[in-house]
DNA sequence: TAAAAAATACCTGAAACGAGGGATGGGAAT
DNA sequence: ATTCCCATCCCTCGTTTCAGGTATTTTTTA
């Protein structure tokens, strides 16, 4: 019997996944969680053999989360269920260690056969994430750039509309410094103006 | 019996509303869709007490057809079921005449009760969103700006780095044309720069 | 505690953007 | 038939950003 914990933020969601789990012979649902606190601490009790995560929890994000969790936990095998389709957002969970991506757009057939092959030892992903996966084109970068602390403040800030020295003033450092952080956050994310970031950054809920 | 149609685009989400309605005496769920096409064509042949409809569709925007049907279908009670929870979102579906809206993080009761406030002839939304509407302060618009097709252009084109000359260039017009377009823009949404907007742009899906 | 990473600051010149105008023609709706 | 909206184009000037460096001081982390 695999044991399965589920954590998503969407009660509704919760449901018709533990429903889902419920019809099949060899899966159980062992434990439910709304955000990532409550799993993290569950883990301490209890290791279940697959971790159903959500990206989009309102405490701690499911990218960074997947990365703490495999890291103290090697065994657990850990499948990504969200909306995020894009590139970036993929290939970094699955550059974290997670061993499942489904899109939550797929349907209930396609979580259970992720379950079961990422417990065959398998990677598994749905099929239209695959497809993402695979493509080589497309624009915007290949992973999610790591950013610092202050890095991730000016960001916030340049979104807000303010400018270098708006940002400077609000921050106490000087508009060279502000300029600094654009220059190191434009290189990161391998574009030529701010404007081109804040769009993955607000699709990548990075703010 | 109140009959509902249920629109979102996550079988796993659908399956948990349908177990939801079922376990109450007096909701039916009467159609299930994943599409706003398939709940379009429905609604002309058959039309039910209560739409249960989600705002981030494949195909529609769900704001957009919310107002469609509601239009049409005057006497159809339609119930936001969203993750958005920006103010101008919600003040946008509310001005298109629907009747409830209900955050996606919400439990199972919130729902069924959204169904029968709504079929009293009540408005209802959820805690959270009742919070969100009436909050004056914070940032950015009210509702969400009404943008022209070429306005659209133009921000996707800004939001994926060109420069207004790139832009000019693409759209064989004049640059002095992608200037103005891009101050209409600024001012229908009211701010000073066009970084501003495209937070709000990705955030409200509206590339 | 040594090395690496992050945050700080400075300089210059070119390119792009924003604020503030005015103006015209075409098409849709009333 | 006329108004309204949309898309188009033009001009100027001041501000801001970008690209190209270099360099020092804190923090972290290994």
């Amino acid at each position: 019997m695999t044991e399965v914990f589920i954590t998503d933020d969407h009660p509704i969601v919760l449901d018709g996944l533990r429903n889902l789990l419920e019809t099949s012979e060899d899966i159980l649902p062992a434990g439910i969680f709304q955000n990532g606190t409550d799993t993290l601490k569950a883990l301490k009790e209890r290791e279940p053999d697959v971790l159903l995560l959500d990206i989009n929890l309102p405490d701690i994000n499911g990218i960074e989360l997947s990365k703490q969790i495999h890291d103290t936990y090697p065994e657990l095998k850990i499948i990504i269920l969200s909306v995020h389709n894009e590139k970036a957002v993929i290939r970094s969970v699955l550059q974290n260690g997670v061993n499942g991506y489904v899109l939550k757009n797929s349907i209930g057939d396609d979580i259970l056969e992720a379950v079961r092959k990422v417990m065959d030892g398998d990677l598994y992903m749905c099929r239209q994430t695959r497809q993402i996966y695979e493509s080589e084109d497309s624009n915007g970068p290949d992973v999610i750039p790591k950013i610092t602390r202050r890095e991730r403040e000016i960001l916030q800030l340049v979104t807000e509309g303010y400018t270098s020295a708006q940002i400077a003033d609000k921050l106490f450092i000087s508009p060279y410094t502000v300029e600094t952080h654009r220059k190191n956050l434009m290189e990161k994310f391998d574009v030529n103006n701010m404007t081109a970031i804040i769009r993955y950054a607000t699709e990548f809920k990075l703010l």
